[in-house]
DNA sequence: CCCATTTGTTAGACCGTCTATCTAATTCGC
DNA sequence: GCGAATTAGATAGACGGTCTAACAAATGGG
């Protein structure tokens, strides 16, 4: 069923378009948010004056003097009014980051991960705990109330937030959201790791304002962040931008998929590392293979021109279907991305469409590897964005 | 910068909500619009009163009886309030139909197209000036008021709807829209025909109620439609859906956009019939390849098994990257569909990730060639629907 | 010191939906 | 036949939005 359209759902939804204006434009005043909105003044008046009342925005007392005229009174969302938490879960290790209602940062730490459920959940648990504990204002006062947790987990998630399948952890069908939510006592959101990353792209990082872009990242396989037509897309299942999968060398390298040729088999931090193996280079990860290709080895060069050239075909696939504005190396691509990127663009123009091709611009994430736990931040801020009621 | 929401803005939405539920569910009573809805009794009543006050919907004179109970008043969206025309514009021939503001069909009629613009659009003119004087009720009154005019042209359209080029009927950068309007002195939409099929299907064929799905045709070229997230999914530059131009065979047949072994140039109706000819087998349109695959001739049912095996490859890259529920074959695809559809299968099989493809559903068009006149009322009823204020 | 200028607030009109109640039209039970 | 039960739909009032228009506040310039 339809969600209910009522003046509540109206002040709610302005009220939103009110908090966004005003993180993307900090320390603005009632009449800039009230153009940005495009609300009229009286009610930018009403929902500012509400905000102020729940604690969420405080006003600044100096202030800013113009040319002629009352002088503004610059606001801000206050650092008082609660925590999110951003996790980023891996076999390996939790990566942990605690952020204001607006999104700057306050705390982080880095933890180490498992795959055992129990022992994972208990050192995310402990973590969060730790960083919400350090995560206190100056004076030493109580920290904000913690508002929201969001999780970013190599998983298929499923449009209802289960965790399906999470091959590198060995979880299946695994309840992970209702467990955390009761153990931590906040909203829990957990999501795709690719797919949170190209949230946090979009609300702090090279995608603020796009409304069609494509995130690309490469660990253990190659996903794909859709954010179509201003939202993240997620498909009938929750399983889109499954571009690792692609076929790019039919009958080429056989894929844990149980298919053969697959994007993944050549593009991932695992495979290209794998494939040095093969040829005589080990190589612990992609930081050292960015130093063998700066030092010129060749075979190192290849492996990285092959699995740009590749990318470049299956990215191709992405661009003639969806049309994107941008495109974003992220995670672990963006390290090798100084020599990937001219295969990469190669293909691009060998297999793209003229104008779509022409008008899409290629970057390297600005968040780089901390583009999942902000990515969690950006799950707990949308979370409680959209809880119905005043927002606190 | 974004809408204004305010109280006209609700009502305008819950109209429309009330609108298609009506319009999918003919002859259903007060009640059971407010269950559809969700909205509340009393407020469907406002909106119904409303809506027959501007005579959008007529009240049933004949109470349905139920089992006990002041029986219902069947209501239904009224032939009178007004008309709405879409046509498919071709090189060779204008198609043009005549709806209900309901979407049911009224009158049809098929012209002679042009691909020189003056006599095409005098054609068009013509021919729905005809149709309209055609659509009036049995009475011999007046024909009811016409409300807008949607037509799909085979071309790319931009975000702002100016058609930037028509390959086949040599336009570019033509300034249809406007041209039509003036001269029509009713709302005109133009898109692309492909997308204006996908709209059809929504809204009236196989894909009522289906967030997620893809509409393929093939023409003189391939196309794809993409329904996403319960929109219609246009991309940055509105080019979204060029699936013909993916490579389905590196360095195969030179294909018309520059670069080789496009979908396009093995799936087309165009390609099928030049490779026929190619083999010693002349054949004027599909269906003389649908009959000579039936009569069982080699060349043919290998051409055909080959494009459903092309087609396979390219659709795969669309599942997995989009993760749609349904997948639609219409226009001239649905004439071969039968010698198509195995390989595909396969193919699909092959290259889609198997939980996205286990859920796949797969079907050919309902509307079949009339998916885009019809989708041109689908375009009219979406823009006739958007305008602010009062409906009527 | 007065006035123009700009920001922010407030009063009231206007228009939504929702709750609660009422009216209308039918069937069921007797 | 006739009243009670039942269901569809209408209506009144509460409540809560945004918007217009007027007002209050705070500054610079003459």
């Amino acid at each position: 069923m339809l969600p209910r359209v009522n003046s509540a759902a109206i002040r709610r939804l302005n009220m939103v378009r009110v908090f966004h204006a005003l993180r993307e434009n900090p320390r603005c005043a009632q009449r800039d948010l009230s153009r940005l909105t495009g609300l009229d003044k009286a009610t930018t008046s009403a929902i500012v004056a509400q905000m102020v009342e729940e604690g969420l925005v405080e006003r600044s007392e100096a202030p800013r003097a113009r040319r002629i005229g009352r002088p503004e009174t610059a606001l801000g969302i206050a650092p008082s009014a609660g925590l999110l938490v951003g996790a980023r879960l891996e076999p390996g290790t939790i990566r942990i980051v605690s952020t204001t209602l607006a999104g700057a940062v306050v705390e982080q730490s880095q933890i180490p991960g498992s795959t055992d459920l129990a022992t994972a959940l208990r050192h995310l648990h402990e973590g969060i705990d730790a960083v919400v504990a350090a995560s206190r204002p100056e004076g030493g006062a109580a920290p904000p109330p913690l508002r929201g947790i969001g999780i970013g987990i190599p998983a298929l998630m499923d449009r209802a937030g289960r965790l399906v399948l999470a091959p590198n952890l060995g979880w299946r069908d695994t309840p992970i959201r209702p467990l955390l939510e009761e153990a931590l006592g906040a909203p829990v959101h957990v999501d795709n790791d690719t797919k949170a990353a190209a949230m946090a792209e979009r609300l702090f990082g090279a995608c603020r304002g796009v409304e069609d872009f494509v995130y690309l990242t490469g660990h253990s396989g190659v996903g794909g962040g859709l954010f179509l037509g201003g939202r993240l897309y997620r498909g009938a299942q929750g399983f889109a931008g499954e571009i690792g999968h692609l076929t790019v060398v039919p009958g080429g390298r056989p894929c844990g998929c149980g298919k053969r040729g697959c994007l993944e088999t050549y593009v991932s931090e695992t495979s290209i590392l794998a494939q040095a193996g093969e040829r005589g280079r080990a190589l612990p990860d992609l930081w050292a293979a960015a130093a063998a290709a700066r030092d010129g080895d060749p075979v190192v060069r290849a492996l990285l021109e092959a699995a740009g050239s590749h990318l470049g075909v299956a990215l191709s696939h992405m661009v003639n279907l969806t049309n994107p504005e941008l495109v974003v190396l992220g995670g672990n691509l963006s390290i090798v991305a100084e020599f990937v990127l001219p295969t990469l663009n190669a293909a691009l123009d060998e297999h793209a469409l003229e104008p779509l091709r022409r008008d899409l611009r290629l970057v390297v994430s600005p968040l780089g590897p901390d583009a999942v736990p902000m990515g969690g931040i950006a799950l707990a801020m949308d979370g409680f964005l959209s809880v119905p009621g005043p927002i606190l």
